[in-house]
RNA sequence: GCGCCCGUAGCUCAGUUGGAUAGAGCGUCUGGCUACGAACCAGAAGGUCGGGUGUUCGAAUCACUCCGGGCGCACCA
C-alpha cells in the first residue's frame, strides 16, 4: 500500500515538473528518519536548484504552491533549506489498507528466474558455512516470488569430484569396505556424520603419506569411467549423502525443484557441446608451448584487465577442468546448450511439491521442464568470485553477452570461527591462529560445527523454555512448538548480517532467543494472535471492521501519533521486501520485521487492548492487532519462519 | 606483486546507494509482572563513523592517499 502511494507522489511530482519547468529529471523520494517531518520527503527542490538558478527554498515554496491537490496527500510543506514534505491523509489511507487493494505485483510475465543455492560436496554432513548459503538463497527466492516472480530453485550436484573420491578412497583403501557394506552403513542414521569423520581421516592420511595420493587419482578416473567398485562406492556415498542434506534443509523448510548432478554433466556429454561452440567462436585456444603447454586455455584479456594467468580449461591429459563444466552448466541454465537432462522423482515432500534429479537415461514423461531461465543467481561464497568471473567471460565469448549479464553471483561472506567457540569445541588452535579474528571452517580438516548438531542444540534449547512455560500442553504440540522456535532462531541469525559480513560464529550469539532474533519477532506475531483468539475465547465474535470503521472514524483514531507510526511501519511491507529483493539483500527483511516486532510489542504495552471499554475504540485495535498480525506474519513466511501456536 | 571486501558505541552489527539531530541488539546501571503470559516494556550512560586530503548546498556513504584486518589470483572445487 505505501509502495502505491510512494509511486503516486514521484509521479504528480515528476509531471509537474515537467509541465512547469519542462525538466525531465528523475525525481527522489525518501522517508524521512524524524517523523516529525511526515510520510515522505522530496529534496527535488535541491537538484532544481542549479538548474534554475534560484535558492531551494524558493522553488520548494513555489512547487507547494502550484502542484494542486495529489491523492491521498494531506498537505505539502517547505522544511529545512528546501525539503518538501509530504503529510499523508491519515483517514483515507488507513481505510484503503482496509478494503485491502494491496497490488499484486507486476513480476515480468514469463519471465523465468533460477535461482541455484546449497550446493554441498555430497561427501560429508552439512556445515554452518552450508547453511549461511542455503538461508540466503531459499530466502531470495521467496522474496522473488513474493514480487511475482516465477523462480526455479536449483541445487547442483558435484557427485564426481574430488571430495566424493576422497571419502571413496577411505572407505575402499583405508578402511576396505566394499559397496554391500557401504550400502548397509549408509542406511543408518548420520552416515553423513561417519564420513564427516572418514573425509578429515582420509585428507590427514594423504599429508602423513603422500604417496598414496595416487589412490585419488584412481579413483577419480573410475568415477568418471563409471566403472568398477570405486565408481559405485562413489554412487553409493554421493546418493545417500544428497538424501542427509535434503532432510537437513528441510528442517530448514528448504524444498528445491531440481538436482542436476555432475554425473549427467559427464555422460550426457554436456561439455562436447559446450566445447564445441567455445572452439567455434575462438574463445578457447590450444597451447602449444610454455607451462600451459597441451591444454585448452581461455585468454585472460577474456576475463581481467590486470595480469591474470590464462585460465586452463582443458588439462593437458584432456580432461575437463571445473569452471569448463561450469560453463557447460551455465549454458544449459540458459537453455543455450542445445542439450537437456532426463530426470526422475526423487523425492516428493509432504507439502506434495516433488523434487526431481538428473537421470542419464530416459525417463517416463512426467518431468516439469527446467533450465531455460532469463535471468540466473547463482548462490556462492565470495571466495569464488574469480571462478564466477571466467564463467560469465565464457559466455561473453560465444556471444552470449546479454545472458553473461544477467548471471548473478549472488556472492556472500564466509562463515567462521570465533576464538571462543573453537575453545568450546575443543579444537587446539596455532598460536598464529589464536591471534586472529575468526577461524576458517574446513570440512577437509574436520574443523567446524555441523548443521544436525547446531539445530539439535537450539531445539533442546527452545524446547526446555516451551516446557517450563507450558507444563500442561501435549508434549508432542511442544515438540512441534520448539522446533519452529529453534528454526525461527537458526534463520534469523544466519538473515540478519548483510551479506558481505564475514559471520564469527559464536554459540552465544546463535542460541540466543531475545534481543534481536527469530523468538523476538515471532513472539510479537504470537501476541497479536493470542489477542484475537482470547477474544473468541470469551465467546465474541470478531467485529466486522469494514462495517464498522470509516475513513473518519480511523483518522479520529490516528490522530494519536503512536497509533499512526505503527500502522504506517506495518503498512511498509511490500516496500521493504521490494527494497531488499533490488538489493539482493534479504537482512532488510529480517531488520524489517525485527522493527515491526518492536513497534507492536511497544504499542501492546501502551494500550490493553481487550480491556478497552470506549466501543469504537476498542474495535479500532482490534483491527490494528489483527493487520499487525497480517503484515507480520506474511513478512516472516518470506524469512521462511513460521509462527508458533503458542511460545 | 595484482584484484576484491571490511574498519561505525565495551562487544556484535544496521545505516533506504549523497540528505535533516549517526541507529539497533547484547552487556552495564535504574524502574516495571495479580493484565491480551516479562522470549516483553520504559529510562540512563556509552561515538574524532580507522587517520588525512579532496569533490559540493550537504559525506559514515563518492575520489585520492596512508594505517590496520580478511579473502582471492592451480592442469583443486
Amino acid at each position: 500500500m505505501f509502495l502505491q502511494f510512494e509511486r503516486r507522489v514521484q509521479q504528480a511530482f515528476q509531471s509537474h515538473l515537467a509541465i512547469r519547468y519542462g525538466l525531465d529529471v528523475p525525481v527522489l523520494v525518501e522517508q524521512p528518519k524524524q517523523p516529525e517531518f511526515g510520510e515522505l520527503a522530496l529534496p527535488a527542490a535541491f537538484q532544481l536548484a542549479k538548474l534554475l538558478k534560484q535558492s531551494p527554498k524558493k522553488i520548494a515554496a513555489e512547487i507547494c504552491a502550484e502542484i494542486g491537490p495529489v491523492a491521498g496527500v494531506r498537505a505539502l510543506e517547505v522544511a529545512g533549506n528546501g525539503y518538501i514534505n509530504v503529510r499523508l491523509d491519515r483517514g483515507a489511507y488507513a481505510a484503503a489498507l482496509l478494503a485491502g487493494g494491496e497490488e499484486t505485483p507486476a513480476a515480468a510475465a514469463g519471465e523465468k528466474v533460477i535461482v541455484e543455492h546449497t550446493n554441498i560436496n555430497p561427501n560429508k554432513a552439512a556445515h554452518i558455512g552450508h547453511l549461511r548459503n542455503t538461508a540466503l538463497g531459499d530466502t531470495f527466492v521467496r522474496m522473488l516470488r513474493a514480487r511475482g516472480f516465477r523462480v526455479e530453485v536449483q541445487n547442483y550436484i558435484d557427485n564426481t569430484g574430488v571430495q566424493v573420491a576422497d571419502v571413496v578412497v577411505g572407505f575402499h583403501f583405508l578402511e576396505q569396505k566394499s559397496p554391500e557394506e557401504v550400502r548397509e552403513l549408509a542406511g543408518r542414521p548420520r552416515f553423513d556424520y561417519y564420513c564427516w569423520d572418514l573425509y578429515a581421516r582420509t585428507s590427514q592420511h594423504f599429508k602423513d603419506h603422500p604417496e598414496t595420493v595416487k589412490w585419488r587419482a584412481e579413483t577419480l578416473h573410475a568415477i568418471e569411467a563409471n566403472e568398477g567398485p570405486l565408481a559405485e562406492l562413489g554412487h553409493v556415498v554421493a546418493d545417500a549423502i544428497v538424501e542427509c542434506h535434503l532432510d537437513t534443509m528441510l528442517r530448514l523448510g528448504v524444498e528445491y525443484d531440481v538436482l542436476p548432478r555432475e554425473s549427467e554433466i559427464l555422460q550426457l556429454e554436456f561439455w562436447a557441446s559446450a566445447f564445441t561452440q567455445l572452439r567455434a567462436r575462438g574463445a578457447v585456444h590450444l597451447e602449444t608451448a610454455g607451462k600451459n603447454a597441451g591444454c585448452w586455455v581461455m585468454r585472460a584479456a577474456a576475463f581481467s584487465d590486470s595480469t591474470e594467468d590464462d585460465k586452463v580449461i582443458v588439462r593437458s591429459n584432456g580432461t575437463v577442468t571445473y569452471v569448463g563444466k561450469d560453463i557447460a552448466y551455465q549454458l544449459w541454465k540458459f537453455g543455450l546448450l542445445g542439450k537437456d537432462f532426463y530426470y526422475r522423482p526423487l523425492r516428493t515432500y509432504a507439502s506434495g511439491h516433488t523434487v526431481w534429479v538428473s537421470s542419464s537415461e530416459p525417463q517416463p514423461p512426467g518431468a516439469p521442464a527446467f533450465g531455460g531461465g532469463s535471468r540466473v543467481y547463482n548462490v556462492i561464497d565470495v571466495r569464488q568470485s574469480f571462478l564466477q568471473e571466467v564463467v560469465a567471460a565464457g559466455l561473453r565469448a560465444l556471444g552470449y553477452t546479454e545472458q553473461a549479464e544477467r548471471s548473478i553471483h549472488f556472492a556472500y561472506e564466509m562463515v567462521a570461527l570465533s576464538p571462543r567457540c573453537c575453545a568450546e569445541l575443543g579444537i587446539a588452535l596455532s598460536e598464529e591462529d589464536q591471534r586472529r579474528p575468526y577461524v576458517e571452517v574446513s570440512g577437509r580438516k574436520g574443523l567446524g560445527v555441523k548443521a544436525d548438531d547446531l539445530i539439535d542444540r537450539l531445539v533442546e534449547d527452545a524446547y526446555a523454555e516451551v516446557v517450563s512455560r507450558h507444563p500442561d500442553r501435549p508434549d508432542a504440540e511442544r515438540r512441534t512448538v520448539a522446533s519452529q522456535i529453534a528454526i525461527g532462531a537458526l534463520r534469523y541469525f544466519l538473515l540478519k548480517f548483510t551479506r558481505n559480513t564475514v559471520i564469527a560464529f559464536d554459540f552465544q550469539e546463535a542460541l540466543s532467543f531475545e534481543g534481536e532474533t527469530g523468538p523476538y519477532v515471532q513472539y510479537a506475531a504470537v501476541r497479536a494472535r493470542n489477542i484475537l483468539r482470547k477474544l473468541e475465547e470469551r465467546g465474541e465474535t470478531p467485529p466486522d471492521f469494514a462495517q464498522e470503521l470509516d475513513a473518519a472514524a480511523m483518522a479520529r483514531q490516528l490522530a494519536a501519533e503512536d497509533f499512526w507510526q505503527v500502522l504506517l511501519a506495518a503498512s511498509k511491507a511490500d516496500t521493504a521486501v521490494e527494497r531488499a529483493v533490488a538489493s539482493g539483500e534479504p537482512a532488510h527483511i529480517a531488520k524489517y520485521a525485527f522493527q515491526l516486532a518492536q513497534g507492536f510489542n511497544n504499542f501492546y504495552h501502551q494500550h490493553h487492548i481487550l480491556t478497552e471499554e470506549d466501543r469504537g475504540r476498542r474495535v479500532f485495535l482490534l483491527w490494528m492487532t489483527a493487520f499487525f498480525r497480517n503484515q507480520l506474519e506474511r513478512t516472516l513466511g518470506i524469512l521462511g519462519i513460521q509462527v508458533p501456536e503458542y511460545m
